[in-house]
DNA sequence: TTATTGATGCAATAATGATGCATTAACATT
DNA sequence: AATGTTAATGCATCATTATTGCATCAATAA
């Protein structure tokens, strides 16, 4: 990992009040450098010699919590993890694009350019946060073919 | 169960091919009967005694084969199933309609007046299935407060 | 009424995730 | 630089959700 890269990344753990921890740095970087959004398991895999599974559970938890990455859950059930952009904070998340779930490679793209449209919801109902997954077959499927 | 229920469940396993059984028409009779949809450990509660928890799973399964009711999972990433509407089937599934899951009671609402918005999704990527959940405080719960 | 196939129950296992507690590491302070 | 404090980690354990294999049983067809 750049040494420049590095330097973002403990910057951003200090912003958010967290500790510059290897784990944490190691995290960062992988999702940082993954086309698509990222799941536990497949974390666990790359670097499940090195960090315990609970303290990656604890620290894309605390990730999720600060704003630093924001989770999917795919078709599966399973969360996936991806870096937010870098409007988000702690209390302002802004995750609300598209996701897209390919149901052959597995792999969850966030399509950052489509937005959720609006919605009409019966009144009563107090909307928090909205959550898009499309499945299909991605664009790299689909030419494998 | 009145009577004519039960003839209209056992009208609808024979329909699928599939054999008319306690436990599934059991499975129906509860879930036609909620005003949201229904999860698995709900589901366990209340007929734990009775069906065994594997082939609740494995009747779940196959009436979502079937199209004869669909699966959302909420934002634990657990399963909820709810009746389709009558106009699905095996090969065609019509449930394209948004979910809301309360944060504070949990439940599941379909809203089947709700479609989802039509999405301009990147040359590609090719789209089987939608589903879009959408979390905060629902009607019951404002209410309550 | 019996054969056949589908459905069920039981035992075991997997995957994902959470909790409590002791230990260790990071950082601020001196 | 040494030290104290708090946060972070690792380990053991447990909970929940879900799946598979296999033996048994029941629903429908013959």
């Amino acid at each position: 990992m750049e040494q420049n890269e590095t330097q973002q990344y403990e910057d951003l753990l200090v912003k958010n009040g967290l500790k510059r921890t290897g784990a944490r740095l190691q995290v960062l970087d992988i999702l940082s450098h993954r086309e698509s959004a990222t799941s536990q398991p497949y974390l666990e895999n790359v670097v499940g010699k090195e960090i315990d599974r609970v303290t990656l559970y604890r620290i894309l938890k605390t990730f999720e919590e600060k704003g630093i990455i924001h989770r999917v859950l795919d078709n599966h059930g399973t969360a996936n993890y991806a870096i937010c952009s870098n409007s988000c904070s702690e209390h302002n998340h802004h995750d609300e694009h598209v996701h897209f779930n390919c149901n052959n490679c597995l792999r969850v793209y966030c399509l950052d350019d489509v937005k959720i449209p609006a919605l009409k919801i019966e009144k009563g109902f107090q909307i928090a946060d909205m959550n898009l997954v499309v499945s299909g077959i991605c664009k790299d499927c689909n030419k494998a073919n």
